[in-house]
DNA sequence: GTACAATCGGAATCAGCATTCCGCTTGAAG
DNA sequence: CTTCAAGCGGAATGCTGATTCCGATTGTAC
């Protein structure tokens, strides 16, 4: 049996390393975890035997929702702008956090077997946003996954850092979609 | 007098100091450092008070060199080309060192003086480039130097990290740069 | 209500690094 | 060739912050 307690501890630390670790980063401290769960340094690590875990739980879980949010755009069935949507979701949520993109890092060298994996599944979600994009001529068709995820890397880590308003990153984008775009208007899709 | 074996070990503990921080960024050791220079750590410190300080000289000369460049394009008289060319050397000069992205920085809190300086002559140069690129109808006249600095920031962090070989980084950069220029084929200078 | 193991809290421990200190060395001036 | 201050090396120091430990609590089962 769980007890209760620990349950509600687990759960107020998640809360509050999520907060600190979006606001700090990874050089936040465990005291001010800590402090800001209301909980001693030793509740922390009962849950999360290190530091390191307790930043792979939270980005984990991050990860994870923008992994629903991809299959969702995709099954939408807009392909036009799914690529586009998901692209400015990542880096939506990405924007003001300091917690994201070390998960998109592509060649990490100590990371964690589910770390790894949901690497893959994002590069594999991206991926294939870009394909259905290219097949109906709404992304140029010779941009391929390398500067794709390149592109997002920059501009996650650029919204990362805090010090672009929204309209910004918003103009930013919209010159980096620009780019993405055939230079003639998309051909019809082939059923038309 | 300067002592000769002063001079040396300050050139020494520069050129140690670009290439350890250069692949470790602001985390590599001070001690590191002084092996590489063949030094002790002690005389590094006779030469720069603080880690900082060794830092903050090696960005200083790099930035340096970017604004040197920066004039020579803009003395070069062609307009079209010079605010890309800039932006790609600016990539360039961050990719796989971990050094620069600092100092494009634009909202530091403890920044001394200089740095303050250089960063506002950043912005300047690329501003010229900027509008002299308008002018002439290379760039889109709807963007601005705040989406600007965004992009150049994002595609500087993202060279930095050395994760993307420099033809990834190129074909990034031409998305970047084709988001950039106007839709129609540039108008005609005024004088043609 | 009682017993007991799971949890707690947070002080003490440990380790990593920047920075300081000081006795030794060495370039340069006379 | 002496002299001696500037310069040197690197051990010792101090601080910051992660992680460990253990006596005190507190759910839960009976």
């Amino acid at each position: 049996m769980i007890r209760s307690d620990a349950a509600r501890n687990r759960a107020k630390v998640l809360e509050a390393a999520e907060s600190v670790l979006g606001e700090q980063g990874p050089t936040a401290r465990m005291d001010e975890i800590a402090r800001r769960a209301g909980v001693g340094v030793g509740t922390v690590y009962r849950h999360f035997a290190t530091k390191e875990a307790l930043y792979a739980a939270i980005v984990s879980a991050r990860v994870d929702l923008l992994l629903d949010e991809a299959a969702r755009l995709r099954a939408a069935a807009e392909p036009a702008t799914g690529f586009f949507t998901f692209f400015a979701q990542v880096v939506a949520d990405a924007a003001g956090k300091k917690t994201l993109t070390d998960a998109l890092r592509s060649a990490g060298i100590d990371v964690k077997a589910e770390q790894e994996d949901q690497r893959t599944r994002m590069r594999e979600a991206l991926a294939e946003l870009l394909r259905d994009a290219q097949r109906v001529g709404a992304v140029r068709p010779d941009v391929d996954m390398p500067e794709i995820l390149a592109l997002l890397r920059g501009a996650s880590m650029a919204a990362e850092t805090g010090d672009y308003s929204g309209p910004v990153i918003d103009r930013s984008l919209a010159v980096l979609f620009d780019g993405l775009r055939p230079l003639a208007p998309p051909a019809p899709p082939p059923t038309a």
